[in-house]
DNA sequence: TTTTTTTATGTTATAACATAACATATAGAA
DNA sequence: TTCTATATGTTATGTTATAACATAAAAAAA
């Protein structure tokens, strides 16, 4: 499963002509992907330094994350300050998903049915910048 | 409009016969209810020592906000780590709303159609211990 | 009423998360 | 080659949150 989305977001990274510059950034990309999972800066650090040998300060973690962010390829989940690989074939600007409180899965769900409810709710696109449902709880794995 | 969600929100915690125990705990929830908007617990900090004279330490604050998040009269909010009081009439359990990310003012609204959604995505409801939509972006005021 | 228990409050230290500001190196364009 | 943009490196600091321990006050049990 891992490895067949792995591929799926490398493919994507390809159609949409999104280009992966530095080391670091494919690197921290290539963990999230592999992880499957939701990672702080931190575990991200440590993570970093056992498969690539390299200690990195947390500033140049957060900055390859802002960059990953910017070009959609990475989801900042906010219940518990960590970072997942965006797995969706086709929404990138937002997230919707399931958030396991114990191993940190991430079930990610399409958006379509939040963006009509956005709609209803009477909130015009053009005045919104993120949009997050954060559905957090213990996945079937960890019961 | 504040004062008029305040009274909502006093006979509210009448009705569901949920105590507030303690100055701090009423205090603060005084502050968030007038406020009407997100604030941070330092930001609560200041606001408490402006109000009434004291200055709490984080842990108290916390401590507090954690009490009243567990009687379901705060939220949480995620995206920027905030309190806010809740304003829903009927629903604790989860947050659905839309934040300004200038001024941090609130508009909560109904959480109906998110718990349809969770039933749509196949997510059985005791498994889940919070719902977050998180709706970001600029308010009418602030643009 | 006295004792016990629970809850509220106070305090220190520290953990966890994040960015500002400045410096150097390197790759690509002009 | 020179210029420019981007990637990387580093220090210090700001922001958010909790662990652990201590005291006081209120409520319940004896």
């Amino acid at each position: 499963m891992s490895n067949k989305n792995h591929q799926k977001c490398i493919s994507r990274t390809k159609k949409r002509q999104v280009k992966i510059d530095g080391a670091h950034e494919k690197n921290i990309f290539e963990l999230l992907i592999k992880g499957h999972k939701a990672m702080s800066a931190y575990q991200l650090i440590d993570n970093y330094s056992q498969h690539y040998g390299q200690v990195l300060k947390p500033m140049q973690v957060y900055r390859v994350l802002k960059k990953l962010i910017t070009k959609h390829l990475v989801h900042r989940i906010n219940f518990n300050n960590s970072y997942v690989a965006c797995f969706n074939e086709n929404d990138h600007e937002a997230f919707v998903g399931f958030i396991c409180d114990k191993c940190s899965t991430i079930e990610e769900k399409t958006q379509d049915p939040v963006k009509e409810l956005t709609k209803k709710f009477g909130l015009s696109k053009n005045h919104i910048s993120q949009t997050n449902l954060e559905i957090v709880g213990t996945c079937k794995n960890c019961l």
